[in-house]
DNA sequence: CAGTCGTGGCG
DNA sequence: TCGCCAAGACT
């Protein structure tokens, strides 16, 4: 199973390589807070959604240092948004651990060990920023190796085989010469040729030297195990507004669904639908005149789908109980996560 | 290992 | 409309 020439790849790399907001263009040393940062937003989280965020970020926490000194809270309302809120609560923690280091780790075995960084943005850390000779196995590169071995093999039982197979690619003079542009160059052959769905073959630099395009099964490449159907679940949640246009929030609990972050009171989610005398016990202030709203809320989750009805209620002045914090409205929509974005749509 | 953990875009 | 997918980590 002999594996292409990187030098190919690497040429078609220096001609074809995408202006990214994450990519220097000047051809400098990267940051490695930079290249960590953009490597954890961009876990599971597609370039375009990444983009102006990444700026933003940046411009609230300029420097790591400036990041491990802020509050969780604050780096919690920085991600809002962006889902999978454990990356912003290990995003804290690492920086805190890296400033108390004094500076990043510069080996992928040492960043490792640091809270949200695993194989993959350990490797990739690594390799763009201090020019280690490891390859990071996303699922990019997962899928451009699977076709170039034509691995038969459903994911995510190959990936092992995978990874390991793709560091070979370090045996390769080239590669071996640039691990930074090798990684992203991979990345931009998945994103752009090798694509999950219709690879453009016909533009690839490997093109011949692939033996899933050889025997025509590329676009079957790589197999992937069932998934689970998602199962409905339901929840009713509460808006209660003063007078002065603020809401009452709530914040959830450290871990688990969307941990730490802001929420509209409200039921727990199972699997019925919540009638009116089931729900309102659950209002934060008991005895309003709580009134339905019209509509439901849909959003879906990875692994379930949630249905949700609102409750709304006015009073002249919000004292928010205890667990409970007050916002104004503007304010609130920009810490909230989507799913309670879409709620609060409800209300208009 | 298999389940948990968000969101938006696209065919 | 809906399933799939994206520079995965953690338990």
């Amino acid at each position: 199973m002999p594996l292409p020439p990187a030098a190919a790849l690497l040429a078609w790399y220096d001609r074809h390589r995408r202006t990214l907001p994450f990519r220097r263009s000047d051809g400098g040393r990267p940051d490695p807070y930079r290249v960590w940062l953009s490597e954890v937003m961009l876990q599971q989280t597609t370039v375009a959604a990444v983009g102006p965020r990444f700026e933003r970020f940046l411009a609230r926490f300029p420097t790591i240092e400036a990041l491990a000194a802020a509050p969780e809270a604050a780096v919690m309302e920085e991600w809002a948004g962006l889902g999978y809120y454990a990356r912003a609560r290990n995003l804290h923690a690492c920086a805190r651990a890296v400033a108390a280091m004094g500076s990043f780790p510069r080996t992928a075995e040492a960043l490792r060990t640091l809270p949200g960084i695993g194989a993959y943005t350990a490797a990739a850390v690594a390799a763009i920023a201090f020019d280690e000779p490891v390859v990071p196995a996303d699922g990019n590169v997962e899928r451009v190796v699977a076709r170039l071995l034509a691995e038969e093999t459903p994911l995510p039982a190959a990936k092992p085989r995978l990874s390991a197979a793709v560091q070979g690619f370090m045996a390769d003079d080239a590669a071996r010469a640039r691990p930074g542009d090798f990684a992203q160059a991979l990345f931009d052959l998945g994103a752009t040729i090798c694509t999950p769905k219709t690879p453009a073959c016909a533009l690839c630099p490997w093109r011949g030297e692939c033996l899933a395009q050889q025997r025509g099964i590329q676009a079957d490449l790589p197999r992937k195990s069932p998934k689970r159907a998602r199962p409905l679940r339901h929840g009713a949640h509460f808006l209660l507004t003063d007078t002065a246009g603020h809401l009452l929030l709530r914040r959830r609990p450290p871990r688990g669904l969307l941990g730490g972050m802001l929420e509209l009171p409200g039921t727990p989610w199972r699997d019925a639908p919540w009638t009116e005398a089931e729900a309102l016990p659950h209002a934060p202030i008991p005895g309003l005149a709580w009134r339905r709203l019209p509509g439901i809320a849909r959003h879906g989750f990875t692994h379930f789908e949630l249905e949700m009805q609102l409750y709304a209620a006015t009073i002249p002045h919000l004292d928010p109980p205890e667990g409970t914090e007050a916002r104004d409205r503007n304010d609130a929509v920009s810490a909230l996560p989507t799913v309670m974005r879409r709620l609060l749509a409800l209300a208009g």
